[in-house]
DNA sequence: TTCCTTGTTATACGACAGTATAACTGTAAG
DNA sequence: CTTACAGTTATACTGTCGTATAACAAGGAA
């Protein structure tokens, strides 16, 4: 924590420290380039994220997230002071990510209420959302929320801001089907609603194999209009069949 | 990682390796007691649980661990054969007391389908399972399960095994209300009562301070009832009013 | 070309990790 | 009371951790 110094002079060994003989005296640093500061960070990030994913929040050390970005591990603290920074800045990059997907697809839907819904909550359970890799990731870095401050408030950040989401896709579907739409109803529709989504999410993602991931889609759709009881087939009748191929639901 | 043989001959120094002078002479080892293999065993899983809900999972190091549970290092390797072991031990040990709950309240219930159904549902959303303490341990853990053939075991068994809790307690209603009961209709029911219940348990058990916990119960049962199409209140009437003391469901 | 800035590499150091081995000791059996 | 076994402590060893510091070099500016 505290090396108490540097006591230098150890340089005057620099280059002949090599025991080789003189066989090859490309024996030369690496060589490097030079990138823009958002191209070194993002791909610092990346690697991190990669080996939380491979190895636990434990796996990414400060050597072995170098070595993935192609880099040594000095550039760590240049970029982010501390190798804790850069892990809680990755989970604050994993979080936009994942917010910023669910997002797009919301918007990329027409602008009939039951249709944005519906088309919201089959992204969420659907690739690329439901990654293995991305709930991994996810529930690595919550198991921090509680104890720690910084985690905790991006995860507060990044629920609050879904839940609101939510709220914007339900008020206009209670109000066109002449339904009471105060706040607090809509809330704990929400609420109700991101529960299932983040449920189905984190059960699919982690591929347990107990059933096809395929039946998703309708097993949401379906509970959703039920959450929120509207008409059978109000959502479902948004989406395309899924493929008839696999009817072994039990394995 | 293999330490290439023991050298021996470091044990003429034993005990006088001591540089404090003659004063007092019981600077002996510590003092212990012998318990069962059980009660040992369930003292470091307990105290693993603690380090790693409380400084993650790396923060189980074999050192905290025993300085927790009031032992040396070196009983770890003698239980458990390594410390990777012991930490898996630990969450089929946090898993087991999960599901034992779970399972528990389910059958304190009385024989009535509805009210065994709320009554479970109800408990995953109030404490003692609502713990954040459990959350954190169960999302730290959830996060190995998708590298470590070891943790997806214990997953899948039980998750499995709360599917078919779930099924049981959704057919007998099913029946008793005259609708179609079928395994699947049952599976899906399950998977999407499962979600709900989860997504709860895991939003709630963080804490966020979004809204108010106590919600939780009504929101779960009200969902339950839409999910399952059943009458309005089939469930809700089966708990207690909550008290009227927080009316700010916003903060 | 030459110089300067600063992004990047290379190295050292202390702390701590896991665990293998040996010594000790609590406890029950004889 | 004695003995012997096994539960427990104590220590050493090697590897890896994070990071502070110094040397180097890439690429634009002059």
């Amino acid at each position: 924590m505290k090396p108490s110094g540097w006591g230098g002079l150890y340089a005057v060994k620099r280059r002949e420290g090599c025991f080789l003989p003189e066989t090859m005296e490309t024996m030369s640093r690496k060589s490097f380039q030079r990138w823009s500061m958002d191209a070194r960070r993002r791909s610092l990030l990346e690697a991190t994220l990669d080996c939380v994913a491979e190895h636990g929040m434990s796996g990414a050390s400060a050597r072995r997230v170098a070595e993935r970005a192609g880099v040594t591990a000095g550039l760590i603290r240049h970029y982010f002071g501390s190798k804790d920074a850069m892990v809680s800045a990755a989970y604050g990059y994993l979080i936009g990510q994942l917010t910023g997907e669910a997002e797009e697809s919301a918007e990329k839907a027409g602008e009939e209420p039951e249709q944005r819904l519906a088309r919201f909550i089959v992204a969420n359970v659907t690739a690329p959302n439901l990654s293995p890799r991305k709930v991994a990731l996810w529930a690595t870095f919550i198991g921090r929320v509680r104890t720690d401050p910084g985690y905790a408030d991006i995860h507060r950040e990044s629920y609050r801001e879904f839940l609101i989401l939510l709220e914007t896709l339900i008020h206009p579907l209670l109000l066109a089907l002449k339904r009471p739409a105060d706040p607090v109803t809509c809330q704990h529709y929400a609420i109700a609603l991101n529960a299932l989504i983040d449920g189905l999410w984190l059960e699919g993602g982690l591929g347990h194999g107990l059933y096809d991931t395929a039946l998703l889609p309708r097993i949401a759709l379906s509970a959703a209009e039920g959450i929120l009881a509207l008409p059978a087939n109000t959502l479902m009748q948004h989406i395309a069949a899924p493929s008839i191929s696999s009817q072994h639901a039990t394995r």
